[in-house]
DNA sequence: GCAAACATACCAATCGGTTGGTATGCATCG
DNA sequence: CGATGCATACCAACCGATTGGTATGTTTGC
């Protein structure tokens, strides 16, 4: 109220990288990385083209450290989630899909994947480009990996698998559910690819019947 | 060898339609649909911008155009498979999921989906090529559908699943196999991601153990 | 002869990127 | 303290190339 423009006001003076890597996160989720000029990402971040190749030498330059800007983002809100709190590794990963699908919400390019969207489009032709986004998921999954290690020795399993595979396995079917997403334009079929997700592993993971313990 | 420029000749009057779909899949499916201008398309299927606007009105009206003709050809291709005859709903199933498998082999660009790449970034910007691609990768859903729906009607399954859910859910593994790879620049996750969907339908699905039928 | 199937030449707009310049903050020195 | 020097941050204008699309032919088969 204060401020009443500050949602389109330009960025004080120091702010403008972080202005472009916000719009380019934005844009790049709803429009597609070729779809998305130079000019859209300055006219969203309020900064001039001079601005613009100040702070990257290139489209591609701002590609990839938007990509590891996109790690920081997700990487800094997944890591405060209370789920990381539960002891058992198999509690931790339904909480992990559980916040997931609380997510899933609103329109499609407000939970989609950033480097998902941009490697789809350049795998072939910028291999940096697709080197940072390769980077962006293996992170991701990577974070996964250690419950599903730690999940593996706890418990048996009815069939065998790796925890790096159940892992990738993990962003495989959010990353596809996206693309049924934007196929049908509504966000269920994440929500459902989700739901087989754990149908999976509880099938897969030969727990114990629950004890004392809600939820 | 009659013909050493068969590849590279101008394609005969009449054809010029024909090569410009075949020349839309083979380029968007590498270098994406914004990536890919209208002069690309006319230099690979070596015909001339008059020829494009003589077939389609618009960029976009080709790319639904070339939606369907995806349909067509990938949807010919499945029909002739050997798979299809088993008696088995489930046996197709897998003979389905075994011949995707075969399939992943070479570029990335050459197993990957047409619709997949191009809904990923077109969803928000153009309905009538979100609509296409949806309709595309829906149809091939449905061919799954019937198979999977018979195979609940015959089978008892261990968690409650629909013949449409599972279908989805396939496409679902199947696309974000695809986004993985080229991710990682590699097609091993795709092979990775159809062997857990293996595991999640043997789980699934309480098969009597399996009579006198080798493989 | 005539419509459909192409080719050639062209258009305004936009593309990624560069230019020369100004504004600002900060360290240094007298 | 204040003036000087300099690097960073940013802007407005511009560049050649490419974009999707059009206007005007020419060729071909019935």
């Amino acid at each position: 109220m204060s401020s009443p423009a500050a949602a389109v006001a330009r960025p004080p003076r120091g702010d403008a990288r972080r202005a472009i890597l916000d719009a380019a996160l934005a844009l790049v989720r709803k429009q597609g990385w070729a779809g998305t000029s130079v000019d859209d990402l300055c006219r969203a971040a309020r900064i001039t083209k001079g601005a613009f190749f100040h702070h990257f030498a290139t489209k591609e330059a701002l590609g990839i450290a938007a990509s590891q800007h996109w790690t920081d983002v997700t990487g800094t809100f997944f890591a405060a989630a209370a789920f990381h709190a539960r002891p058992d590794p198999l509690d931790r990963i339904f909480g992990y899909l559980a916040l997931r699908a609380e997510m899933i919400c609103g329109p499609i390019e407000g939970f989609s994947c950033f480097a998902g969207t941009v490697v789809q489009e350049s795998f072939a032709t910028s291999g940096a480009l697709r080197g940072a986004c390769g980077a962006a998921i293996a992170d991701h999954a990577a974070r996964l990996e250690v419950d599903f290690r730690e999940a593996l020795a706890l418990y048996e399993v009815r069939v065998p698998a790796s925890a790096e595979g159940l892992a990738r396995f993990t962003q495989t079917v959010l990353q596809g559910g996206f693309v049924l997403a934007k196929a049908e334009g509504r966000p269920a079929p994440v929500l459902e690819a989700i739901a087989h997700l754990e149908s999976y592993l509880t099938l897969l993971f030969q727990r114990p019947p629950q004890r004392r313990k809600r939820r």
